[in-house]
RNA sequence: GCCGCGUUCGUCUAGGGGUUUAGGACGCCGCCCUUUCACGGCGGUAGCACGGGUUCGAAUCCCGUACGCGGUACCA
């Protein structure tokens, strides 16, 4: 149909999928969904040289994790396929040299060495970025120079060459970015860009022409790194005499020191740099996919909380800001802790059985259906139920600095005096409300706060500070295990 | 260097000439709840990069400066 919306996510297939790349992709799907039209997949793999093996995988499942489906990709392709761009090499040729045909691209013959010579002279003459355009075409081996037969004869021979794109001299490219406005650049700063390379295969420039054409692509939806290069795709498709798909740029993601988050830059400073480790560290999908949207977009109310439908329905390409964002983990976190909470223990048993067997442990589904809740108020990922609840099925082995300091000269006689009163309880009997009116007993005795029992008995059972409400904690552990543990933390606190 | 894009609390952002003593969220701080750890509730902290215009009036429009970022490949 004739203006339905279509768009594309084209990642290349260099490595595992970016977090950055992720949210680009996200931003696609959004607009996609919102409009009633098509997410396409497309993988731009004409560098055979950066290929990585599995990044295409990690593609899709990173994609398949944040609940994004691609309506047409080479997995499940749609009728303007292949949807991978080295599938597609032979119809990249036949544009090329329509534009070469036309005047508007040309033969280039100059060895990579040759190039490297020219940029050396033009920067020691003074040109901090040589270019070849306009000017030093005419001084390069190319079909614009040689004289015909000459270009034929290499041709022929099967000499190596690119195709160039033949900018013109003096021009002022206009277009109009949806979330920018309308961006100009003048002609003159831009290079003949090579868009077939001499291996056959064509560059990013003229493969994402040729496909979002035929692919019939309504929307570029992409980073901001590509903005330079946008006037060269306009002149093409103006050469092609094809209606250019409306552009627009979005914001990059920063990170906190400043600059494109990098990978070195990322992991530097903390932060996940591949969803791919979002998806080991176990993070709710929902999270990142909450944070992402909204780390470059904002629905413009107060809300904050959304899923990925609600998200489709509410973006919109003009509210994306035009500034770069800087990646805020904590503001992550607080995603996390927030969808970790909506969730019950039902949903969250199988996740926890699985990382529990990571850790090597074997929890009962009962007993661990009964510790989530006592511990969702203060997990921040879902593996801390492992981590942070270890003490659930194992005595702690040694105790928190921390938490050793809140064991103080008379902690030993409180926890004894505490052991006293629920050694004479009742298996039925030894649940949280009676076992909190017997510290209550104890601090009455004693003339002493909640504290002074309260913090040293938490130590013993967890070996930590902080935790889960403390009497449901101990009457879960049962009568034996919380004495014995209680017995030896006097032993080695003293 | 050149070209392009940007710049509202520490961070993500709302706001697009008068409704603004610039709103929300994260973080941080405090209080309440809780005789424990948290969750939660309430409150506080903190910002329109700078300089010129235009206008009765500018965070909002224009110009310049600064700063940041991106691009400047037979990489995407």
């Amino acid at each position: 149909m004739e203006g339905s919306v279509r768009v594309r996510f084209a990642p290349s297939p260099t490595g595992l999928l970016h977090i950055g790349g992720l949210r680009t992709a996200l931003y696609n799907y959004l607009f996609a969904k919102g409009n009633d039209g098509t997410f396409v997949l497309r993988i731009e793999d004409t560098d055979q040289a950066r290929y990585v093996e599995g990044a295409e995988e990690d593609i899709q499942r990173s994609l398949k994790w944040a609940g994004m489906d691609v309506d047409e990709g080479p997995e499940n392709p749609g009728d303007v396929g292949p949807y991978r761009q080295s599938e597609r090499k032979d119809m990249y040729e036949q544009y090329a040299e329509q534009l070469v045909e036309q005047g508007n691209a040309y033969y280039a013959f100059d060895t990579p060495e040759e190039l490297d010579q020219m940029r050396e002279r033009l920067k020691k003459s003074g040109n901090p970025s040589p270019k070849y355009d306009a000017i030093t075409r005419m001084s390069m081996k190319n079909s614009l120079t040689l004289p015909e037969e000459e270009v034929e004869r290499k041709l022929e021979e099967g000499e190596e060459y690119v195709i160039r794109l033949k900018v013109p001299r003096r021009e002022t490219i206009r277009f109009e970015d949806e979330v920018r406005g309308f961006v100009s650049f003048e002609s003159k700063g831009l290079d003949d860009q090579v868009l077939l390379k001499s291996d056959g295969m064509p560059t990013y420039h003229l493969a994402n022409v040729v496909d979002d054409h035929l692919m019939k692509i309504s929307h570029v939806i992409r980073g901001e790194e590509w903005l330079s290069s946008t006037p060269k795709h306009i002149l093409m498709y103006e050469y092609f005499g094809w209606e250019p798909p409306k552009m627009a740029h979005l914001p990059l993601i920063m990170s906190p020191s400043g600059g494109k988050l990098s990978k070195r830059k990322a992991e530097s400073e903390g932060i996940p740099i591949n969803t791919k480790d979002y998806i080991e560290q176990k993070f709710e999908p929902e999270a990142l996919v909450n944070f992402l949207a909204y780390l470059g977009w904002s629905p413009g109310d107060d809300s904050e909380i959304h899923s990925l439908g609600e998200l489709c329905e509410m973006f919109s390409l003009d509210r994306v800001s035009k500034g770069g964002a800087v990646f805020d983990y904590k503001k992550l976190i607080w995603y996390n802790e927030h969808y970790l909470r909506e969730k019950s223990a039902d949903e969250l048993w199988p996740r926890v059985q699985e990382i529990a067997k990571e850790h090597d442990l074997d929890p009962d589904e009962e007993y661990m259906k009964q510790i989530i809740p006592l511990m969702k108020e203060r997990v921040s990922k879902v593996e801390d139920f492992v981590t942070m609840g270890r003490f659930f099925f194992e005595d702690p082995e040694e105790y928190e600095d921390k938490a050793a300091k809140k064991w103080n000269d008379d902690s030993a006689e409180l926890l004894e005096a505490y052991v006293e009163k629920i050694e004479d309880l009742d298996e039925g009997a030894f649940e949280a409300k009676t076992l909190k009116d017997k510290i209550k007993e104890v601090i009455e005795e004693y003339d002493v706060g909640f504290g002074p029992v309260m913090m040293p008995l938490r130590v013993a059972i967890s070996g930590m500070g902080y935790g889960p409400d403390l009497t449901p904690t101990i009457e879960l552990l049962g009568k034996e295990t919380t004495i014995r543990r209680i017995e030896t933390a006097i032993e080695k606190l003293g």
